[in-house]
Formats: structure tokens, C-alpha cells, sequence
RNA sequence: GGGGACUUAGCUCAGUUGGUAGAGCACCUGCUUUGCAAGCAGGGGGUCAGGGGUUCGACCCCCCUAGUCUCCA
């Protein structure tokens, strides 16, 4: 059976048991403690937790999820992929063991032509809690199991928490027996291979207490309302019913694997390791190509990170199997057409998907070449000096700095008949990591606890009526005072307050929030920040200006307008360039985030290299053209099909309801969904300037603009700095560039003929020195004061000079010079003279010294300076002493 | 979020404990020669990313800023 096939059969069971199919949720997870969704149950976690009342008693889903703490296992086990789908149905206070039991057991087993898997039931066990009498009663009278086909497990198997307090409870999974050939006898205690668990029923029956993880902690007692959450692996039963050895060989994989065997020649199942790297590659691009599709991009940290890992570690795989060219187009190509039957909407995403996998596949073959000819150079300096071994930090700066995988360092050296030092290697990889870790640790202390705005929340949600008014009238449903709950707030109090409804717009969607007051019968609050700590909540943090403030009062919310005329016009020119860089540069360049602020707008898109200077204008003018054109801005909301089936932009990370708002700006010429406020007409937005475009890491690109009067100011003062330039410069504003290069290549042009005619000053002095030149001992000395020098370079440049008159003899060249007031010294030094032990720093240092200074240098070259012009005789006599 | 590294001629890059800024390719001139990366001789081209500091002296050491690469969480 295909793998959508078993998906369907899932959905289309629990539906018919009253259960609410909900769409896989994004695989960017909603929560932002988590890099990924991880398990079919994490779009349900605030219904579990009671933290948002759910919004339906039963539910099912197939949820993509994304988990890479065993990636290095990935290909070497038969479960073990960074990419897999989790079939769940879950119950909030409405069924519990029994009818869990029933449904999973009816599923499993009912013939095909009734939807069911129809697995056999000879080959199925059940563990159980040890305690758990009631689940061991129930799938004896359920399922006919007979015992000694249900074990009894313990805490660690079969008791699911968090870890922290909150809702807890024990669980029964169900096993499938692969047969004799793949382990010894005796259930899932004795052997998790050959018994391979495929469905984990969670029973959330009781609230658990502090304590140390996960097997020590107290039963506080059972919770009110219990609840049920199961995941099914997709991917576990797909490889069980298909027949094959593990998951990456079921329809959905085994494509991928099949062309990577054909582009590197390999044939799959005769070599072990070729069949780890084959299993590798073919988890690593289903994964990449659905998180792409989810709108994660390559960066260096976050979800990117992870993304780029994979990838790389794909074309890793490739190369040891001995392919160094892209073979992305076609991995990818393959991998689509396996997923597209399950997720239809990967064929309108495939040619961004492709050209994101594409330009990471190209940047990491760069970095490919560079590091080998680093490694190359540490191979080649291991050579000479006999080395048999690379060391570790060689090793580890090739992986830190130059991004080369080990793997790679290891093979390449052992084709040069080198060794690796792997433990020093694995050594710095454990500082790095400690390091990271202890960072994280000292940053994580600042967890705010949410559990005090639950309550609020489970009162309703918080009605925004700031879309059409600016000022509404609402009742004080609570107050939180240093996070705890409180009646009151006086004078003076920084709270948190909570009403029925606002005006104020809450941070999201990357508008910054409304600033404003909020009022009442002698009580004024200035409204600080505005956030939704808990979706659908909306709370204020004020100072209490004057008066005081009581739950169940009633106030008035007043958005400043100016502030919020700002904001809007900020926030719909982030649309409007967003759509004009769409226009310019096609769709793939796609909004990763924004922030915006009355006059000043900021936008990260996910594109390769920087923008030229005309694309910037071309963007700013296409910009500034919609605003001049006057288009209407309108709000309205539909299903989030409809809002795809028009072509809205939906941004990646951001959470849609089951109702969305499109914001249309000029009909289709802009449409994008989103929560956010905006002007009625463009041409309110004013002005957009473009002033910054820059880096935010590898493929991802930052644009920053002023808008509307900030954006006029901002050229206000440019202009006045231009005009204080051409004031300067004697010329006029728009003649002053050309004035300027005119000056610049006059100055360089005086520059090359002043050091022209010094050094043919410095020329026309040699012969007349040269007659200084005095027989000392075994050679000859020249030690003179120059009396028209004007810098060490000269002096420098004139030694030199000097000495090349001489260089096959056995000389010494010592010149002084007064420049600046200080006295400053030149000595250079023959070879030959060199042989017979005389160093020109040290000629140096002796004469500096004297002269109230310090310098130094090499033996053929040295310069030094002192203070004490009146010693520079003395000097040169003390050298030639010392010489002589 | 934390670490490592890079930025030198139009391009690719050297520059070894701070002391004369270099090579190859490209460019210009001349000679030789008429083809597959031609050869020879000569020449032009540098705010050593920007700013500050230490020093008699900084491409080099220290600090800040910007751009780029990379690893870890």
C-alpha cells in the first residue's frame, strides 16, 4: 500500500469516528522554544495543557514533522530519518482508554475494502504501564489479545511527561512482529528491532508535580478533564506493509535513493557504507525539499542551520560516493515527484524549492574547493616534515573555519597515506559545543511563565476593534502585576492589564505595536507595549500616570493617531516594496521577515547576491509609482484556500486561522495575508526611500527604507550636507562630484611629482656622499647627517641608494636626518658586511639610544629616531668606533 | 545567541616572530612570431576594507565599525 494511500485511509477512519480532520500544521513551529514541529501532538500542546481551550473535543491529523537529534544515526538503523509524517487522533476531555484502544485496534486490523490496514492480528503486541490494569483488561476484551502478547513496561517506556510539571500519564504502544529472521523471540522487551513499535498511545490522565525528569516526580492527581494523544509512524507502517528492510526504501524515499545509485554508479545492497551514504542522501533531500517548501531557508543559524546541514551533508554523501558534481536538479526532481501525491502543493512551490536547493548545492561546492586547497597545503607541509599524521586542530580549523566536513578531511588523507588525529579533532568539538551550551544556559534564565494569562484567556478572547476606530470603550477583565494577578493597579504601577476589547494593535506580523492611553474617571495609563502572550489574548503594559485602575471598570482605549497614521503608512510601503521587489526580481524572492515602525520600514528576503544600485532605483521607483497611482488598500477576510486559489502571499512562520485577512493593495497587484493596519489609499504612504541593502547571512538579504516624512527629512539633511560640501569645494551642488574627482586625480597627480622630484633630489645627493665614504677597519663606512630630509622614508629610500652604489663590498651606509624637530636614523648593511657579523639593528639601537630614542630592525635594514638633536655627532662617532 | 576566519593591483592570491608591499593572469609599449593558455624585453596600476590606539616605525599587535565565509547551540 503507497504511503498517501495509508495517509488516507487514516484521515478518512477518524472521520468517520466524529473526529476533526486538521491540516498538517507548518513544519516552522509555532511555539518558539522549538526549531521544528517534532511530533504530531505539538499543534495540539496549548489544548493539552489547558493553556487555550480547544476548540473541538476530537481531532486527527498527518503532521509533517522534522527531528535531527539522531541525524548521525540516519541510514545505519531502519528508523531512524530526519523527515517523517505522524498519524495522530487525539481526544480533549471527550474519550479516553477505551475507545483509543478500540479505534487503533479496528484501524490496524479491519479487511482493506472496509478502509482499514488489515495487518494480521497474530503479529501484533501491546505493552502496557506495569500499574495499568485497566488497559491490560481493556485490550484483552478489546483485541482477545492473549497475555503473554501484553508486556507490562516500566517508566522509562511507558509513562509519558514533559518533564515538568503539567499534565502526565502512562501509555500502551503497540508493536508489529517483523518474524524470526530479524531478532530472537520474546515481544518488544527482548528485541526493539525485530519487534518494530508503530503506534504509541499516550493516556494524559494525571498532573504531575516537580522533580527530576522523567521517572522521578510526584502524582499530584488526576486531571479534570483527560485526554488522549497517539501517533502512528507513517513511515514505520509504510515500510511494514511495503514489504522493505526500513523507511527509506517505501515509495516516498526510495526514488531518491535509486537516482543517487545511478549517478554515482553505485548499485544499492553490495556495500555497506555506499548504503548508508545512499539512505543518507535520500533522507536528507526528502527533508530539505519539505522544509524548503515550508519556507525555511539555508542560513548559518536556526532553522537555516539545519536546512544547510542537510543539504550539505547531502552533497557530502554524494562526493564519497564519488560524485563532485551538482546533482541536485535531479535528486530534487526525483524526491518531488515521490512527495507530490501527499502534498500537492509541492508542484506550484517546486521551481523556488529547486532554486534555493540549487544556489546552497552551489555555494557549498565552493567552499568545497577552497578548503581542499587548504587541506591540500597541510597534506603537502606533512609530507615534508615526515608527518604521519594530520593533527586535530588542523583538522578542526578546516571543519570550523573553512566548513570542510571531517569525513571528507579523513578520506582525502588517507588517499596521501596520512592518519588523522580524530580524538584531539572530537576534543575541540566537545569545547565548542560546552561553549555554545553554557551560553544558551545563561540566556535561557529569562523563561517568562504564561500560565497567569490561561486564565484570562479561558474567559474568551480579546476583541480588536482598532481596524476601524481608534478609541473604544472596554471593560478591565484582569490585571497582572509582576506576573501575578491583582484586583488593583495604583499611580505609578507598571501593569499588564487585560480587556474585553482594544484598539490597540499588538505586535505581530512584524508591525511594532500602537502607542496611546488608556483613560477612565480620573485615571490616565501611558500604554507602553502592546503583545499577545498567548494567541487570542491581548494585554497592555502601562504606567499608571495618574488615578487607579480596578478589574471589572470601565475605560477607554485611545490610540495615538499620529503614531498609528506612522505605522500604517510604514507597514503598507513594506507591502508595496515587498511587491515591487517581486516584480523586479521574480517570486522567488520571498519575504522572510519585516519590522516597521512609524518612518522606517525593514525587510529580509531570501535572495543570493547583493542588489546593484539601478535594481535598487528600479525597486524604489516601481515603489514610489504605485504610491503616486493612488491604489486602494482594502481588508478582507476568507478562507485560506480562497486566499491561495487568489494568489496571496502567505509568509513563512506566521500561523493562519481557519479565516485569514487579505490585504489587497491595487487589487492584484499586491495581495498579501495579513493581521496588520494600513492606510485607506496608498498615496498616504507618502514616500518610500530605499536608504540600505546588506547582507543577514548567506541567501538571505535585508532591504531598509524611511517612509513619509522621515524619509523627507532624511533627504532634508542630505541636502544640506551637499550644499555645505559645494560651499566648500566653491562650486555648486551638482557640479561638486565631478569637482571632487577633478581634485582627486590633481592631488594624486602632485603627489606622483612631488616623490618623483624628491627622489631625484635623493639621487642627485649620492655622488656627494658617496665621497664621504671612509675606509674602517676591514670595509667601508659612510656616516653622515643629511641636512634636507623630509621623511623617514626618504631617509630610508636614500640609504638604500647609497648602499647598492657599494653592494659588493663590505660597507655600512648611516645616515641621520632631522624630520619633524626629531632626529631620526637610517642603516643599511651589505651582504657582505653582513657575513662579518654586523646587524644594521643593532647599529640602530646603539645610535638611538644616544639620541634619546628606540628603533631596531633586520640585519640588512634598520631605522630608529630619537629626541635630542645635539647628540647626532655624538652618534655617528660612537658607531664608527664601534665599527672600527 | 556564542565561537573561528577572511578583506592586499582589474582578477586569483603570497607577504614567517613590526623595519624597502610582491607573484601569476589581465592591461599598455616594443621585438619576435602569424594559432590552441604563445615567447622575450620594458612599463603603468595599491588610501594593504574604513576608523581609532600602541610604537621611533603598523599590511603585521590591540580596540571599534562594515562587508563576506564558516562551525556550534
Amino acid at each position: 500500500m503507497k504511503t498517501a494511500e495509508i495517509k488516507r485511509r487514516w484521515l478518512a477512519f477518524f472521520e468517520s469516528k466524529d473526529h476533526v480532520v486538521v491540516p498538517s500544521a507548518s513544519l516552522i513551529s509555532e511555539d518558539p522554544t522549538l526549531l521544528f514541529t517534532v511530533a504530531g501532538m505539538v499543534p495540539f500542546i496549548p489544548y493539552m495543557s489547558g493553556l487555550i481551550p480547544a476548540p473541538y473535543g476530537r481531532a486527527t491529523s498527518v503532521q509533517k514533522c522534522v527531528r535531527t537529534l539522531d541525524i548521525d544515526e540516519v541510514g545505519k538503523t531502519t528508523r531512524h530519518g530526519t523527515f517523517f509524517q505522524m498519524n495522530g487522533n487525539f481526544s480533549f476531555g471527550d474519550y479516553f482508554k477505551r475507545e483509543a484502544i478500540e479505534y487503533a485496534w479496528e484501524f490496524l486490523t479491519s479487511p482493506v475494502d472496509k478502509g482499514g490496514l488489515e495487518l494480521p492480528k497474530d503479529k501484533l503486541w501491546v505493552t502496557v504501564f506495569k500499574d495499568d490494569d485497566e488497559s491490560i483488561a481493556i485490550w484483552q476484551d478489546v483485541a482477545s489479545l492473549p497475555l503473554d502478547r501484553i508486556q507490562r513496561r516500566g517508566m522509562k517506556d511507558n509513562y509519558w511527561s514533559t518533564g515538568q510539571p503539567g499534565p502526565a500519564g502512562p501509555c500502551s504502544e503497540i508493536y508489529y512482529d517483523r518474524g524470526p529472521a530479524y531478532g530472537i523471540e520474546g515481544g518488544p522487551e527482548a528485541d526493539e528491532d525485530r519487534y518494530i513499535e508503530i503506534w504509541n498511545l499516550v493516556f494524559m490522565q494525571y498532573e504531575r508535580g516537580l522533580g527530576g525528569g522523567k521517572e522521578d516526580f510526584e502524582i499530584l492527581g488526576e486531571l479534570p478533564k483527560k485526554n488522549i494523544d497517539t501517533g502512528m509512524g507513517l513511515e514505520r507502517v509504510a515500510f511494514l506493509m511495503q514489504g522493505v528492510e526500513n523507511l527509506y526504501e517505501i515509495d516516498q524515499v526510495r526514488p531518491v535513493l535509486d537516482k543517487a545509485a545511478e549517478l554515482s554508479g553505485k548499485t544499492y545492497g553490495q556495500n555497506e557504507q555506499d548504503d548508508v551514504r545512499l539512505r543518507v542522501v535520500a533522507d536528507h533531500i526528502r527533508s530539505s525539499l519539505m522544509l524548503i517548501g515550508d519556507g525555511v531557508t539555508p542560513g548559518n543559524d536556526g532553522r537555516g542551520y539545519v536546512l544547510r546541514r542537510l543539504l550539505r551533508r547531502s552533497v557530502r554523501a554524494m562526493r564519497l560516493l564519488g560524485v563532485s558534481e551538482p546533482v541536485f536538479g535531479k535528486l530534487f526532481q526525483e524526491s518531488k515527484e515521490a512527495m507530490v501525491d501527499a502534498y500537492p502543493e509541492l508542484e506550484n512551490e517546486y521551481s523556488r524549492i529547486l532554486k534555493i536547493a540549487i544556489a546552497e548545492e552551489e555555494a557549498f561546492l565552493r567552499t568545497l574547493v577552497s578548503g581542499t586547497s587548504v587541506l591540500e597545503n597541510h597534506i603537502a607541509e606533512a609530507k615534508n616534515s615526515r608527518a604521519i599524521e594530520l593533527s586535530g586542530d588542523i583538522c578542526f580549523l578546516l571543519h570550523d573555519t573553512y566548513g570542510f566536513p571531517i569525513d571528507l578531511t579523513l578520506e582525502i588523507a588517507e588517499e596521501n597515506g596520512l592518519k588523522v588525529n580524530r580524538d584531539d579533532f572530537d576534543q575541540l568539538m566537545n569545547e565548542q559545543k560546552s561553549r555554545a551550551k553554557a551560553d544558551a544556559k545563561m540566556k535561557k534564565a529569562g523563561g517568562v511563565d504564561l500560565s497567569v494569562f490561561a486564565e484570562f484567556r479561558a474567559q474568551g478572547l480579546s476583541e480588536f476593534t482598532g481596524y476601524e476606530f481608534l478609541q473604544s470603550e472596554a471593560k478591565v477583565i484582569g490585571l497582572v502585576l509582576d506576573g501575578a494577578s491583582s484586583r488593583e493597579a495604583k499611580q505609578g504601577d507598571l501593569v499588564d492589564v487585560i480587556l474585553d476589547r482594544t484598539s490597540f494593535y499588538a505586535e505581530s506580523g512584524g508591525q511594532s505595536p500602537d502607542a496611546g492611553e488608556i483613560l477612565g474617571d480620573g485615571l490616565v495609563l501611558e500604554v507602553l507595549d502592546v503583545q499577545k502572550p498567548v494567541k487570542g489574548l491581548i494585554t497592555h503594559r502601562a504606567l499608571v500616570r495618574q488615578g487607579s485602575i480596578s478589574v471589572g471598570s470601565t475605560v477607554m482605549t485611545r490610540v495615538d493617531p499620529t503614531w498609528r497614521l506612522g505605522a500604517a503608512q510604514a507597514h503598507s510601503a513594506t507591502h508595496v516594496v515587498h511587491a515591487a521587489l517581486r516584480q523586479v526580481l521574480g517570486p522567488s524572492a520571498l519575504q522572510s521577515g519585516s519590522y516597521n515602525k512609524p518612518g522606517y520600514m525593514r525587510l529580509d528576503f531570501s535572495w543570493n547576491n547583493s542588489l546593484s544600485a539601478a535594481t535598487k532605483s528600479e525597486i524604489e521607483e516601481i515603489s514610489n509609482l504605485a504610491i503616486r497611482q493612488d491604489l486602494a488598500v482594502s481588508a478582507q477576510f476568507m478562507s485560506l484556500p480562497e486566499a491561495k486559489a487568489w494568489g496571496a502571499v502567505a509568509l513563512f512562520g506566521e500561523t493562519y486561522d481557519e479565516s485569514v485577512r487579505v490585504i489587497q493593495i491595487g487589487g492584484a497587484w499586491s495581495r498579501e495575508l495579513c493581521g496588520g493596519t494600513h492606510v485607506a489609499r496608498s498615496s498616504q504612504i507618502g514616500l518610500v526611500s530605499i536608504t540600505n541593502e546588506s547582507s543577514v547571512g548567506s541567501g538571505s538579504r535585508r532591504l531598509e527604507a524611511n517612509v513619509g516624512l522621515e524619509a523627507i527629512s532624511a533627504f532634508n539633511k542630505d541636502r544640506l550636507m551637499l550644499q555645505e560640501i559645494a560651499e566648500q569645494l566653491k562650486t555648486t551642488p551638482a557640479n561638486s562630484l565631478e569637482k571632487v574627482s577633478q581634485m582627486l586625480a590633481e592631488l594624486k597627480e602632485k603627489q606622483r611629482l612631488l616623490a618623483q622630484a624628491e627622489s631625484k633630489q635623493l639621487l642627485a645627493m649620492v655622488p656627494e656622499l658617496m665621497e664621504k665614504m671612509q675606509e674602517v677597519g676591514k670595509g667601508k663606512l659612510l656616516a653622515t647627517r643629511i641636512s634636507e630630509i623630509s621623511s623617514p622614508e626618504s631617509l630610508r629610500d636614500l640609504t638604500i641608494a647609497l648602499r647598492d652604489r657599494v653592494q659588493n663590498d663590505n660597507a655600512v651606509v648611516v645616515l641621520c636626518g632631522v624630520i619633524n624637530g626629531k632626529p631620526n636614523i637610517s642603516v643599511a648593511v651589505t651582504s657582505r658586511a653582513q657575513d662579518q657579523g654586523i646587524k644594521a639593528g643593532e647599529i640602530v639601537k646603539l645610535a638611538s639610544a644616544i639620541l634619546g630614542g628606540g628603533g631596531g630592525g633586520k640585519a640588512d635594514l634598520a631605522q630608529g629616531a630619537g629626541t635630542d638633536v645635539s647628540k647626532i655627532e655624538l652618534a655617528l662617532a660612537e658607531i664608527a668606533k664601534s665599527l672600527g
